[in-house]
DNA sequence: GGCGAATTTTGACCTCGATCAATAACCTTC
DNA sequence: GAAGGTTATTGATCGAGGTCAAAATTCGCC
């Protein structure tokens, strides 16, 4: 069913193949010269081996990232000088979206295997989005989808036992490798126990413990960094059940 | 030192009073005709009572939300069905950033005191800053301030004592109070110690534990909901020295 | 002003997960 | 394939903070 103002799929996988710009492509009508402006001002890098930095805290704020293939930490510096994990970027996810307000990143970013990762000029993209409407409204979802991912995590570590936020970690990466048709129930870890423990605010242990714990009770199979999900519907219900963003039942005002 | 550009502040000053757009115009190089042109979409409306709900998980979105006075908590449902607080809301601060990407709100907002909101009808909001640069530039700024915010929240309940939560929901209280005018060492808690417990992911008798510690050791005056501060100072230690985000030395790649 | 509900404080106890420590498995590099 | 480093697993112990319970204080509200 294709729309007068909706780009044809095939049309955005070209221009932006290269790129994984389909993040800020697909959702939306872009015009096809759109797109091509848009891919014009990327810029495409080297990649980046395990360890190497992408930006330091502190560095001039000059480009959004989007990760192309691979995987991506970000980090603070914690009071006793030891890396703080405040998330993971796979592919097709963007990073830097903190920097915007003052300048400069507020967090480090490394990445976590072999990774290529496209560059976007944030200056160039915000002349451009002044001048197309649709890509400007893509932008806003984009910053504000990663307020709410944030503010779920907000509530996992306000509240949830080791086990629900180790749940919550496995179901967040295969919806998300799903997303970007990779399989949903086999994949790889490219993150040590040590980086997924600090994300989840667990020692190192307990998340080991965890996965030998669940590989015993047949929810997952473990094999170093190889993770096989069997029971998909265990892990959620754990974290209560998914009851999404339904309204039900509201309760009055008091 | 007027720049031709820029507004002078007494007219946004004017333009703004009522609203608490500050957040919006101040920063900026916005001409007067464009302060006025935001201030024309602003909707204000009757004050809102302790308890009243701004809005409810899985409402449509159709606003952002400033805060003129009092105070507002934002939350999600927990698994158990009791409330999880995910923010709260000091006057000149925005609600309804989560929002944008889904059209519907994630979480819900309700007044801890009386409160007076206005309201930005947010695709007039869209429209404006397509021919507003400056605007679109702020937009981005606020989006990606809060994405930084929570970033700093989730270090934080990623890894700290309850020691630190305390201590650095105080220190983020009297900032957010001082840049708004209001006395940095002496205010009121609009919420309860249950409110904060959530927030924080403590149980709120530790909250109170530590009210009354922080009181034994001469860092807090705390009187039910009326807090003084003391000894700032002992306070910011405790969450280890605020070394802002200064690049100092960087760790070679590996 | 006095009664009942809600909130806060304080105390006692116990659990979950951190910490310490020792292997074990794996991954280099020579 | 042996040596040395890194990462993961497993075990044992301990303490911060959760939970339960009761008292104290405050806040409506009739």
């Amino acid at each position: 069913m294709p729309s007068k103002n909706v780009i044809s799929l095939d049309k955005i996988k070209v221009a932006c193949r290269d790129c994984t710009l389909s993040t800020l492509c697909l959702p939306m009508g872009l015009r096809p010269e759109d797109v091509d402006r848009l891919d014009a001002i990327v810029k495409r890098n080297r990649p980046l081996q395990r360890g190497d930095h992408l930006f330091r805290a502190g560095d001039a704020f000059r480009h959004l990232y989007v990760v192309k293939t691979g995987a991506v930490k970000t980090f603070t510096q914690t009071n006793e000088g030891d890396e703080q994990v405040v998330g993971f970027h796979l592919p097709g996810e963007v990073l830097g979206l903190d920097a915007i307000q003052d300048g400069q990143h507020g967090c480090g970013a490394r990445a976590l295997e072999t990774t290529a990762i496209c560059e976007l000029p944030f200056d160039r993209l915000e002349d451009l989005s002044s001048n197309i409407p649709s890509l400007q409204h893509q932008m806003f979802r984009l910053l504000s989808k990663e307020i709410s991912h944030d503010a779920e995590m907000m509530a996992l570590l306000g509240r949830s036992t080791a086990e629900e936020r180790v749940a919550s970690f496995l179901i967040s990466l295969s919806e998300r490798f799903k997303r970007r048709g990779f399989s949903a129930t086999d994949f790889f870890l490219s993150m040590s126990r040590q980086e997924i423990g600090s994300y989840l605010g667990l020692a190192l242990e307990t998340v080991s413990r965890l996965f030998t714990r669940f590989q015993d009770e047949g929810i997952l199979k473990v094999e170093r960094k190889h993770v096989q999900i069997l029971d998909l519907e265990r892990l959620r219900a754990m974290v209560g059940h998914p009851a999404s963003c339904e309204p039900h039942q509201a309760t009055p005002p008091s």
